[in-house]
DNA sequence: ACCATCCGTAAGTAACAGCTTACGGTAAGT
DNA sequence: ACTTACCGTAAGCTGTTACTTACGGATGGT
């Protein structure tokens, strides 16, 4: 029930463009700060509301924090899209194949 | 390259509403806004920036707009969070399976 | 022709989200 | 003990956004 938190975190772009950087292993904050356009505390909080949506793990190694993709929010926010995909796909190859569908006109068509 | 447009749509709970709604089945925008929180052309609004997204399609009916999911968009993010997938996997399992990464301490752990 | 239904858009407002600078706390090296 | 590096949080500002009401266009029924 995490995916909503997971979809919130993964609209902006930034926190986006952090998160991608996570997908080549896990770094520190300086580094993924350098090479942004934001400065460090923005990336700070953006990793706090990523760890919170469940999508990063938080790891202390002295007195920096390395953080890493955590596969339990991306896992949650798949299965709620596959779900959806599938009931999609349902529902569009039923509209397909019934040309005059029992609700789909109250008043006729023309 | 169209899924930041669509995780940006799904970000919105009430958006994610309406989009939820639509996997029973096409519906006209004054269903979708009966038994919504929000007034019909908040609903509408909504419905624009899906569409925008390519997560919907609309079609004319007379006076009124039938709108349904688009698979399209719905598989552009897929794409994305597929990929994602994968190398987060394959990440996550190259970094539990050596104790000492290469270049994972700087000036030593401990 | 008239009225009712269905809907999109414009304008205005209030709440939110992302950013910066400033600060404090912790850990490691000398 | 002192200094340096690393990082999270607080406070404040600003642009965005989601909502409302008001309006107008288009269609269908009578």
């Amino acid at each position: 029930m995490t995916y909503n938190n997971a979809l919130a975190a993964l609209a902006d772009p930034t926190r986006r463009r952090v998160f991608e950087q996570l997908r080549l292993g896990p770094r520190a904050v300086g580094r993924l700060a350098k090479g942004m356009p934001v400065s460090r505390p923005a990336v700070s909080q953006h990793l706090k509301v990523l760890k919170e949506a469940g999508l990063v793990r938080e790891e202390r190694d002295g007195a920096r924090r390395i953080y890493a993709i955590d596969p339990k929010g991306l896992g949650s926010l798949r299965r709620w899209l596959d779900q959806f995909w599938d009931d999609a796909l349902d529902a569009f190859q039923a509209a397909v194949e019934s040309p005059s569908p029992p609700k789909q006109t109250r008043r006729g068509r023309k």
